[in-house]
DNA sequence: GTCTATAGCAGGATAGAC
DNA sequence: GTCTATCCTGCTATAGAC
């Protein structure tokens, strides 16, 4: 591996982990094994070093995962609501990534929903915006019919509101439920959030 | 006010807008109108003054939002499902607060819940813990009966979920649904809560 | 209790040898 | 491209006057 990748993912790591204010240059390049002028010479500075991370790492990751999505899918052009949360949470929840990876990817999502920086406007028109789109439209005939559009758009919202919770604050929840989080515990909140999640979009068993 | 008040107020909003690490001891106190050894006066160190933000800040707001659910709950032994959900999420999303302090609230709370300090522990077992115990007792009954007690807890970790994310990831969800974050949209935001919470826990629209 | 001054160190960035 | 050495800024923390 070249330095300048073994930079970039020594960075995603500690980024997510400790925050790019948390994190010092010499942090990154002393665990990957570099010196410390090259990240200046790299990426120019601290702050192009995590630009880079952001619109290479993430967005190549985004991609895979929405691909991987896209693959439990099918060909169907309209598939029941329950296959879509299903593909949706296995996606986001298990793979195709290690699971320390997976972490990475959602903290510094989360990150940065909260606190954009200038990097995330272009990767939310770019990467995030139309998936969106497409599981909307996928989504929304089996919602109730009586509300607004901007209020059906919550629906989605719920969905990865749970998937980026689920992910994220687990030390809560091992704290709250008393649970291990290996796979099987996984595949307990795979099918909760399904289960939870269906009867919240469509009522009832989710048939129509 | 007194100056260690006026250095809590700031710190707490500072380390809540740019993370513990993102804020130092001289943005606090020349924001607060002080001088920098003042922290260390009254603190001890930065850390000491993080800490006792969490303990009593923190601490005062989480029981003055319990006190105001139980408020609205009301003395009824046993409430409907509907006013445990639309209760919980009235008394974090709208109010007793500014809007500026919610977020100060649920911001420092969430980046706890997913990178926990030394501080939280202790908080958890005597703030959080308690309240969700005799949520899920209140709420337990409404559930699914076949699944485990386990998984049940995931049901009310999905309300929470939601409420955490919709008061955070509020720039990602204006952008997604165009929406402005003012006091109409919040009572939109309640309305879905309950609907999809709801429907997620009971199935149907609740009743029995 | 509040201030100034300063110690002592860690941060990002750069220059220049190899 | 990679390294060391170094600059300079800004950090936390403390000493000591008032």
């Amino acid at each position: 591996m070249s330095t300048r990748e073994k930079i970039l993912n020594t960075a995603e790591a500690l980024f997510a982990e400790k925050g790019y204010e948390g994190v010092s240059v010499r942090d990154i390049t002393g665990k990957a094994g570099c010196n410390v002028a090259s990240v200046n010479y790299h990426f120019g500075s601290k702050k192009g070093l995590y630009r880079e991370v952001f619109l290479v790492k993430m967005a190549e990751r985004s991609r895979k995962l929405q691909s991987l999505f896209w693959k439990k899918i099918g060909d169907s052009a309209n598939p029941p609501p329950e296959q879509i949360i299903r593909s949706l949470s296995e996606a986001f929840l298990r793979s195709p990534f290690s699971e320390k990876e997976r972490m990475i990817h959602h903290k510094l999502m989360a990150r940065e929903a909260e606190r954009p920086s200038e990097v995330f406007d272009e990767f939310h028109k770019k990467v995030l915006m139309p998936f969106f789109r497409s599981l909307f439209l996928m989504l929304e005939p089996h919602m109730p019919r009586r509300i607004k559009r901007e209020q059906k758009m919550l629906y989605l919202m719920s969905i990865f509101a749970q998937i980026i919770h689920f992910n994220l604050a687990r030390t809560m929840i091992t704290k709250v439920t008393g649970q291990t989080y290996d796979e099987r515990y996984i595949d307990d909140l795979i099918e909760h959030i399904v289960r939870f999640s269906l009867k919240g979009i469509c009522g009832g068993d989710g048939r129509k």
